[in-house]
DNA sequence: ATGAAAGCGCTAACAA
DNA sequence: TTGTTAGCGCTTTCAT
């Protein structure tokens, strides 16, 4: 009933002193075990809990994580939220968020914000850092954890999947399937991500002497990928290419809707798509899309990891770059391997 | 470069006392120009800012807001979370996210955990609030504002939208495309939104002497939808629906998927379909679901509007129960009004 | 308008 | 093992 329940009026209760209850309810400290209970009755009859602000502030540990996050519409990562948060909940640790989209004018702004929280870390999802930031958490002792994005940065710690070895299988993919006109839809090219993906998309292509057949840029966002596609397919048929790599599966899908719907064309018959994420909705049946496994839990965890490490013994902690192979997912959207037969439609260079 | 700038500092450097500092950092407290001026330039040489928690502690106020959310897999909740974590953030507050889902065990715990960190008000989205939770909140003093949920408690107040209204509309709808043979697949029939949507329905339905044709549940799940669309519609073709209202959009998609790719129906010739939420999916080409509109936007409006005036005026605070009117968006997924010689392939009743 | 002093609820030495 | 004593960084009377 009351507002608010102290220490103090526990410990008045139990008849011991503050410190006491303080250790109670500290893991790991000496109590005996006459003391533990009298003073968890004492406490459960008054409904104390401890202030995690006030231990905030003299441990200096708030126990709370910075989450900075800028797309929500690309459905990775809400499940990378909701299992980050799990995880981090799991450690004792809780998720402050901070949207940083188009509303919001700088990030540099959203970092200060949230740093006057006593942060205990700082995990940005595909937000681009700036050395300002950078130097600005190093000065505050807050850990960085760069998540599903990579940038050479001292000091920060990114976790991603192996992009590079995720869109060289896309092509190596491509290829055996007998596809010889390939073509590429671009995300935002700051990311990198996008720049990964390409890059491993180009060394397959290398291997096999075989040209990038298109490009244009859709910078991950729906109408970028809606116009990336007419560029690239509302053109005569011998000038198509007959497939496509989509850097990731938000935009995928608008190319497929706009193949399919806008420009007539078949997938996989007229031309196969491929995409990057596996996200949920690539498993739907009206998509039916040919991915590459972004291991979200695998993800998840190496950052979690990363960060209590960083946390528990910061002296000897070097920051990592870790990056975790995916598997490519085979669906309709594309021809199945072994490609015997294949892909005819339009093959023959 | 030093760990941390604390308000003393500045004050000496500016040869003033900790509590002109202060003072300079509140917003409407009595300072002279001089002294802010003075005050802002040491503090911006030393790159001080003021530590929220300690503020928090002696105001009483941490300017976060507990965020409790269970189905991120509704992409309803993804969008809500954005609108209202920058609502927030607008506001000067900031959204602590606490994940209640599967793997997390017990809401009450969950809540508990939370009102730890002090936060200034608890919205739950989508979460069934015990008595025990409301006892709780009310005991910390804290407000408590639920999200697309409808629950009758003393003392919290609900934003939903017009869910009965909704319901009717989608009922009227179809009954003026021609359709005498209406299904619906509920959602989980503890929320609110289920029952609403189901009773708007059946409204409109006992308005015009016409039976509900057939009902399976699916629980706002995906395999739930699934069973439920084999139930209702693998049946001979004169015992089938030739329209069906489905509780979310979320369900909606796999009631799609099941209907074109596993039972061969056409849609909407066969079998008209309408959602409820409209959720992003739900325009692109591949579904173009009639639905229901959710205002997200008006919804988080009016959560920040009602969640600030319980803050400032808590004396004269009623708790309010809000239901936003939401337009029927018409699409693909069902016939056209007006509804001449539509709906005939199943109609004549 | 400004400064001095008290204290928010807790933890962390230090004694006992 | 337990109690005593200082603060953590800030806001807030109360004087001046």
């Amino acid at each position: 009933m009351s507002e608010k329940v102290t220490a103090l009026q526990v410990a008045q209760r139990a008849g011991v002193s503050q410190s006491a209850v303080s250790r109670v309810f500290t893991p790991g400290a000496s109590v005996s075990q006459k003391m533990a209970t009298k003073v968890r009755d004492a406490a459960e009859e008054l409904g104390y809990r401890p202030n995690i602000l006030a231990r905030a502030m003299v441990s200096g540990r708030s126990r709370i994580v910075g989450f900075v996050v800028a797309y929500l519409d690309n459905y990775f990562y809400p499940e990378a939220i909701e299992k980050l948060s799990n995880a981090m909940q799991a450690e004792g640790y809780h998720v402050l968020m901070f949207m940083a989209s188009q509303t919001t004018g700088n990030i540099d702004d959203v970092v200060d914000e949230i740093l006057d929280y006593q942060i205990d870390g700082l995990i940005f999802a595909s937000v681009a850092m700036s050395s300002t930031i950078v130097a600005r958490c190093q000065a505050a002792g807050v850990p960085m954890i760069l998540f599903n994005r990579r940038q050479d940065m001292e000091g920060v710690s990114s976790i991603t999947s192996d992009n590079f070895a995720g869109g060289r299988k896309v092509g190596e993919y491509l290829i055996t399937c007998g596809h010889r006109r390939i073509g590429y839809i671009a995300g935002w090219e700051g990311a990198s991500t996008q720049r990964d993906r390409e890059a491993g998309l180009m060394a397959a292509l290398t291997a096999h002497d075989i040209p990038l057949f298109a490009r244009e840029v859709g910078n991950f966002r729906k109408e970028g990928a809606i116009e990336a596609t007419r560029a690239m397919f509302d053109v005569p048929a011998n000038q198509r290419p007959d497939a496509v790599f989509v850097a990731n599966d938000h935009m995928a899908f608008f190319v497929l809707d706009t193949l399919r719907h806008e420009l007539g064309l078949k997938v996989p018959d007229d031309v196969a798509v491929v995409g990057y994420d596996d996200v949920p909705p690539a498993a739907w049946p009206a998509y039916d899309l040919t991915t590459v496994r972004q291991r979200s839990n695998t993800m998840v965890q190496e950052t979690v990891d990363t960060f209590i490490r960083q946390i528990e013994e910061p002296e000897d902690f070097r920051p990592r770059q870790v990056a975790i192979d995916g598997p490519l997912i085979i669906r309709g959207s594309s021809h199945s391997l072994p490609s015997k037969g294949k892909a005819q439609t339009n093959a023959g260079i």
